[in-house]
DNA sequence: TCCCCTAGAATGGTACGACCATTTATGGTG
DNA sequence: CACCATAAATGGTCGTACCATTCTAGGGGA
């Protein structure tokens, strides 16, 4: 109760937007803090004087935004969460994928943060966390010489040792670079580890470069990454060449051939 | 019509989440196109089996993920569009916002980007490109010497070299990572703009960088960015002496004061 | 014939009310 | 004291009605 009500009511047209802005702004500005609920969506409902729908849509954009989770039940609600880095870099995820970038592309790109990150890391990370880099690659050895590794798994370990190295570096803007990347192309160093070759050379390399880190090496340890990165570029020449795969981007579709009806243009599955 | 319907109807008790990923799917694995329009929100309706709610609750999602453009009316719907960096750039600076992101990690970030862009548009810019930044950066020059330069206009400018040379590096990734930083923190490069002090030191290095890169001298180019990233961390570091800000992230607050309601743990306005 | 303008249709936006499903708290029963 | 049934709070779903906006087609006037 009490309370110059916190919320005005929305205006109507955009009542949503009105009213997820508003949420927003109080959450952002920690009117409300994380670990604590919004009101209920009916409470919520007669502060804006506006209808259950319009209130669920605004939670919807919030949480969609990473700003709040939402549990059922009694005790349940809109909980203010602080946002994660995971929370964010699904868009960027999101809009490297629609966009087909150029594997090359992602490995030169990825290249560049990786060098930062393995520089910044050698320079600020504690020897207990580079210790713990250094065990982490260990575990990596099991998969050699297996002619069937679980690929999920070494896919996974992969993905958390670079996040963890990214971590290492001391700067969130990298951490969050790192984990978009491995959103949208989580696949994408798996064509290194298909190869038994290839994937016994990724496996040393990994740990020489955590052992160069370690050892605080930072010219060993780019001279490793730039080798683990030459052989990612020969490694995707040579699957070019297997399946040059124009992706030509399809055009938008005008408008003129008004005979059809929205779900006819659509691709069939 | 026709279709063996695209989508299939949506289990309860998560429909909206299901709805949401199979439009999302749909729309990533181009079976709808940017430019097209989704079935009317009432023909969802019926493709999904489910309440217009649910629907609209799902294409709130999409809109929110940059997915789709909403238009009212007659031949309205939810448009398809091509993911554009500035819903990247948005929950970007959500996330610099929330976590209260350090400058200083974002100059950091910058400058390594930069580095990489400078070396990749010296190795793969067209002479007319480089000759187009040195002729760009000269426009700079007009600002120096004025008491009251217009800091929105050179703020444009200074956005539009960096992007134009995040284009000469001939990699996408870049240029969209640079837009987003952009749109992020248009303010951030203004802090050496505003003493007339560095303002000059910056353009006067603006030029000397696009001039090396249009001779090709990396080492020199580096070297520039260098000193102008050690005048930002400069310039910075005395803002920050002058409000240290703490900044001091509160606590997630514990729920056993259970006598109050929810609105009641809000903090007044 | 040509132009404008209005009426209708299509579509998203809002409101309300009912009921279901899940979770927590409460209190009774063994 | 432990366990379990019941009630209450809350999000999730459905349906209907109506409003606001936009486009289109057809009619009326110049």
């Amino acid at each position: 109760m009490s309370l110059p009500p916190l919320f005005i009511p929305a205006q109507v047209g955009r009542a949503g937007e009105d009213v997820a802005l508003q949420l927003e702004v109080a959450i952002l500005s920690e009117k409300i803090l994380p670990g604590v609920s919004l009101p209920s969506e009916r409470e919520l409902q007669h502060q804006f004087q506006t209808g259950r729908g319009v209130i669920r849509e605004a939670i919807r954009v919030l949480k969609q935004k990473g700003l709040i989770e939402i549990r059922k039940g009694s005790k349940g609600g809109a909980y203010v969460k602080k946002i994660e880095v995971s929370n964010v870099s699904e868009s960027l995820a999101l809009f490297l994928k629609q966009n087909h970038i150029d594997p090359i592309h992602v490995a030169e790109f990825r290249e560049s943060i990786d060098r930062t990150i393995t520089y910044l890391a050698i320079a600020r990370a504690s020897v207990a966390e580079k210790q713990l880099l250094v065990e982490k690659t260990k575990e990596l050895f099991v998969f050699i010489d297996q002619p069937e590794p679980d690929m999920k798994v070494l896919g996974e370990m992969d993905r958390d040792l670079n996040i963890l190295l990214a971590k290492m570096a001391g700067n969130p803007i990298f951490e969050w670079i790192m984990r978009a990347l491995q959103l949208g192309f989580s696949s994408h160093d798996q064509t290194l580890y298909e190869h038994p070759d290839y994937r016994e050379k990724t496996i040393i390399n990994w740990y020489e470069t955590a052992q160069q880190i370690a050892d605080n090496e930072p010219l060993s340890a780019l001279a490793s990454i730039s080798i683990h990165y030459a052989a990612l570029r020969h490694c995707l020449a040579a699957h070019n060449n297997r399946a040059p795969a124009e992706a030509q981007r399809p055009e938008i579709l005008l408008k003129e051939d008004g005979t059809l009806s929205n779900h006819d243009k659509v691709k069939d599955l």
